[in-house]
DNA sequence: ATCAATCCTTTCGTATACATAATATTATCG
DNA sequence: CGATAATATTATGTATACGAAAGGATTGAT
């Protein structure tokens, strides 16, 4: 066996490949990406949310939210407006279709995630899980 | 407790982005990226591959190989050289400071597999080695 | 009230990641 | 031997990802 079979950031790493795949696969039709996918579980979670809140609560870089919050806007899954008090911040609305499709997009991860454990029994899911939670730290 | 931290995409797409994270640092002074510590790795085990074989290997793309070892070969990691027998092939040779820096190179991944897996017993890491396995099929 | 420190967002540069198309070379079939 | 199929690589376009710098707005200390 190669010595990287037993490195956990490569066993991380495509693990993270494979699931990210599936899920890019079945969101697919529905023309919105899985990170896009997740700023929207945030904002189904909590509307109003600025890009630095939707970043702390994802760990996503701002830098990197600013160019998909702008995809998401031409898209139009979310509208972005300047905060009255703040006027520094931006909060993001969710749109009639983001709200609409909620159930079918979180059906397609249900799915998804299905698929990707599939290997799994009940309690290595679990396991799993918390595992991941862990090393999250 | 959100929707999203039960969902396996989501856990694992963060557990990889704190490895990886922590694996660039690591290698920050090397001047070289986790992807290209990789292929390193590939070429280590053995030498003279051909892109698409390292890509087979370690489940990447070729359009994404290429740019990868553009960059490698720029940095004096790899060298290029057409296959003599298959003229559309090219074949990827490691320098002598690629040689040279495995084991220094080697005990960074070490270490960081270490950091990000310092939350876990033995028994756990094995496992969490496995169910990741599991997972990529 | 004012100016510096702070905060929010965007821009730039670099590095993955992958689908698709284009190009070049080799292999194969009739 | 020549047309075509198969293979290897690169180019193009889109989407993350993040550090660093830049710009606008607000706050806090004096």
């Amino acid at each position: 066996m190669a010595q990287y079979e037993d490195c956990i950031i490569f066993l991380l790493a495509k693990a993270y490949q494979k699931a990210h795949g599936n899920f890019k696969q079945h969101l697919l039709p529905h023309g919105i990406t899985p990170v896009q996918h997740l700023i929207l579980e945030a904002l189904w979670d909590e509307e109003a949310l600025t890009a630095t809140e939707i970043g702390k609560r994802m760990t996503l870089d701002n830098a990197t939210l600013s160019g998909i919050l702008d995809r998401m806007s031409e898209k139009g899954w979310i509208v972005k407006a300047t905060d009255d008090v703040d006027k520094r911040s931006i909060r993001i609305y969710l749109t009639g279709k983001a709200k609409k499709l909620k159930p079918l997009l979180l059906a397609e991860r249900e799915k998804s995630n299905e698929e990707i454990l599939s290997n799994l029994s009940i309690e290595e899911k679990v396991l799993l899980k918390r595992l991941l939670k862990d090393i999250r730290g």
